[in-house]
DNA sequence: ATTCCTGCAAACGATTTGCAAGTAA
DNA sequence: TTACTTGCAAATCGTTTGCAGGAAT
């Protein structure tokens, strides 16, 4: 369906370890421009979808059925199935981030490129605490260039107990 | 249903950048005793699904139903729903890990220490390849340890475009 | 005018669960 | 004997898809 140059991740620019400050998420005319070089087009949906992800916390990231839930009270015509067929897509076009946590489903974020970040989650209870790390960018970013990849995306998926559950006698 | 002390990884004994000699993947024995630590008991399917690992060439990773089908030669009545519920605990005890690839269902492999290995992968046509790196989990490791959690499994996941997509004009 | 997009409802596929019978400790 | 386990079948649940009407270019 989507296809598209992906912005690729310029690791070796990304080893400060703290946030650099510029932050560029994908604005509306951005995305538009982008939709069009493709064929496809913007939409009402796509805009709403998009600016869900632009009004979160820096950093939150939400489900298929939390981002329904959040364009309701606005756009309550817009159909859960919609709200997957384009965060698929905007996952393909690198404007959103799709995170594999441990719950069977995944979440998405706005994919800010230095504001990599990494999972580390609760098997049990599924809190999430997110961290930054230059060097797994880079390993990951190493292991794209030696098999000739474009980097799109690189995320290091920490699967843990945290101390709460840890004490529970369960 | 199960919960346990999990074997937790130490990656600060892991920092040998090589393989390091030992392998220990659990034993029947071993497993039997943990399992009756917690009350828990040993079943011929359990054995046979443990088995099943131990005689994998190394580095290889099954889903619950490639289990089921290699068990049943042998096993012919173990149910598919056992092997849901046997691997589903065994991960959660640290005798597997569960690799979450992204074809919308998970793999499991033996938990070998030094078998730790991540995932580069096309966003286009899904091509995978595995890499190792000794760094990444250690950036997983220092992670856990300074929120308390106890480390069970970390894994590197790299979206990227391949060659021959790059190439496809597409 | 073309195509692409949408909402709806039905389909899907992997995984989970309730239950009654079986079995390890 | 106790209560954990199993196989079976039905149920779940996140996600995908076919389709006919609607909209962006």
């Amino acid at each position: 369906m989507t296809d598209s140059i992906h912005p690729p991740i310029t690791a070796d620019e990304n080893q400060s370890p703290s946030v650099s400050g510029k932050v560029s998420p994908y604005s509306i005319p951005a995305l538009r421009a982008e939709l069009n070089d493709k064929g496809l087009r913007m939409t009402p949906q796509r805009e709403a979808i998009l600016n869900v992800f632009h009004t979160l916390p820096k950093g939150e990231h939400l489900s298929a059925e939390e981002i329904h839930h959040n364009l309701h009270s606005e756009h309550p015509s817009i159909s859960l199935s919609t709200v997957y067929r384009t965060v698929k897509m905007m996952a393909q076009m690198g404007v959103l981030r799709e995170l594999e946590l441990a719950e069977g489903h995944k979440h998405y974020e706005i994919n800010l490129r230095e504001s990599h970040h990494h999972h580390l989650t609760c098997v049990r209870c599924t809190k999430t605490i997110e961290f930054k790390s230059s060097s797994a960018l880079k390993v990951g970013a190493a292991a794209a260039e030696k098999e000739g990849f474009l980097l799109l995306d690189c995320q290091l998926v920490v699967h843990a107990i945290c101390p709460t559950c840890q004490r529970s006698i369960l």
